[in-house]
Order: C-alpha cells, then structure tokens, then sequence
DNA sequence: GTTCTTGCAAAGCATTTGCAGACCT
DNA sequence: AGGTCTGCAAATGCTTTGCAAGAAC
C-alpha cells in the first residue's frame, strides 16, 4: 500500500471524491493535512500535528480541525477519547482493534480480541441497542514500566 | 443500604477516615459535595452537580473540582471520558459495569458482561501489560431512538 | 495562632466561531 | 465573478491556579 499519500493514494481519492461530489474546494490544505496524518504511523494529537505541518507551510489550527472533520466523516481518520487526553489516528483499511494505554510512559498500545464482537452481539440483543462504535481501553503498565 | 448519605453512611466514613489520617480538614463542603452525588442516581457532569448544590448554599467550582479528585483517589466516585463529555459517577460498593451511550438522546446505560474480564486475562499475558482499569463503551442508537 | 480550604477571579488549554481577505472553480 | 475556505483573533467551555479571607484544629 502506498502510504506515501500523495494525490493518487487511496484516501486521497476518497478526499477527492468527496469534495468533487459535495461541490467543495480541493484545496492544497486539506490533501496536505491528509498526507500528513497517513505519514504519520503513531496516535497524533493536533498539537503535533499542527507543529509537522507549520514547519513546512503556514496553516492554521482552525483549518486543522474543519480538515480532521471532513476526515472523521469521511472515516479516513478515527478520534479516540482517552483519559485526559484526545488523539487520532488514520483509519483507512484498518482493522478494528482496542488500545492498551501506559500510565507510566503515556503508551499507546493496539490489540485485537475476536471475542468483543461477541460481547458486542449479545449487548444489542439484550439491551434492544443498536452499537455503531465501540471503545474498549485498558489503562495500566506496560511491559517495561511493569519492571520499574 | 443507606443512599441518605449523611455523616454515617459509608462513602462519608471512608471520607472521614481519609481526612483524618491525613490530616486534612473536615469541611462541610466535602460533605455536602459527597451527599450530592450519593443522591444522584445517574452519571452527572461538574454543571450539573454544581447547579444543584448552589440552589442550596454557596459553593465554587473550584471547591467541586477539588473534593472529586480526593473522591476519584478514594474511589467513591469514577471518571468518564466518553466522546465529547466527561461523566462521573458514584462507585461505592458498585459492581464493574461498561456503557451503552445514546448517539441521539444521550442517554447512558449500563450493563455487565463476564467475557471482559477473559478478554482482560488474556491481554494481561499475551501483551505483558498489567491492566488497572478499563473502559468499554458502545456508542448507537437506544431503543427508543432505533425506532425513530 | 497556625495551617488548610474556600471562593473568587484570572489564567490555561483545547476547540469553535466570526469575519476579511485569499483561493478554487 | 461568485461562493468557499483559510488564517487570524476573539470567544467559548472546561479545568486549574494564585491568592486573600475564612474555617478547622
């Protein structure tokens, strides 16, 4: 897969065919945010990603934001609302997975259980709910800050 | 059990036994703040609690921020981090349970479900992760809300 | 009396909004 | 040309901090 996210990779033809479709401006900005964050292979936060990109161009925190916006829609990205802090990550032909978070050294960790989508099933049968997200997050100590 | 909960409930004892030792001072407002939220059934934001007790005597949110974090660390009460708000909730003798959020009325229901903590058991050893606490939500449609 | 706590106001963050000018189409 | 988008700065919402006055011990 082309991770190099220039114009002809995958989520910029989604991005691009969105806006076409929508009737919205491709503009430099929002295909730089993208690339950027498909750079990118850990969870971000928009501090850091803001101070990736200013380094090379001028750009604002607002464009960031309305940009991630259009992204989480377009689930191309994924907001995930930790404990006392929020990041994101690319999405796009990801598998679901949860996240192991280290109190000590900050962490973020992935996994995957096949047992969740059974919790999940039972839930929406027993409790009449239709789930359309989930989050799962085990906050502790990692292998190494186990050992300190 | 005795949800009234004045100065010999339970959660007001442990308070007590807390500040004590500590040597920290009994103030009316931890009381009070403590009896609030063991009043509450449902999961409540900081607004909300201080709306209810400013009806009643003067108090600041900074008070309110203070006593739920001696609370957090007694574990009285939990903290959420769901998506867009944070939530708490009281937890004295209150089993482990995950949350159903309604995407449209907001409403927030609870339910249990023993396979968590396989899945908890497995990752502890396949990832080498010590896991101290969890968060399961699922985010979706009610049942009410399903049907609209 | 000493020390801790409260209430208030200001400061801090993260995020959103309003608007003039710049950029897409 | 015309409407959309960006960048900036101000506003907002939530939480924390600093400090003087008040309460606990």
């Amino acid at each position: 897969m082309n991770n190099n996210n220039n114009k002809e990779s995958e989520p910029s033809k989604i991005l691009n065919s969105f806006l076409e479709e929508k009737g919205l401006r491709k503009t430099q900005e929002r295909y730089l945010i993208l690339e950027e964050i498909y750079k990118t292979n850990n969870h971000f936060d928009i501090e850091t990603l803001f101070q990736k990109i200013i380094k090379k161009q001028k750009i604002s925190k607002a464009t960031i934001y309305n940009t991630i916006e259009i992204l989480i829609n377009l689930k191309l990205i994924k907001k995930h609302s930790f404990i006392n802090k929020t990041l994101y990550e690319k999405s796009f032909q990801k598998k679901q997975h949860n996240h192991l978070i280290c109190n000590v050294c900050d962490k973020v960790l992935e996994f995957c259980d096949p047992r969740l989508q059974n919790i999940i099933n039972s839930i929406e049968s027993s409790m009449d709910f239709l789930v359309s997200e989930h989050s799962l997050n085990f906050y502790g100590k990692c292998k190494k800050c186990k050992k300190i």
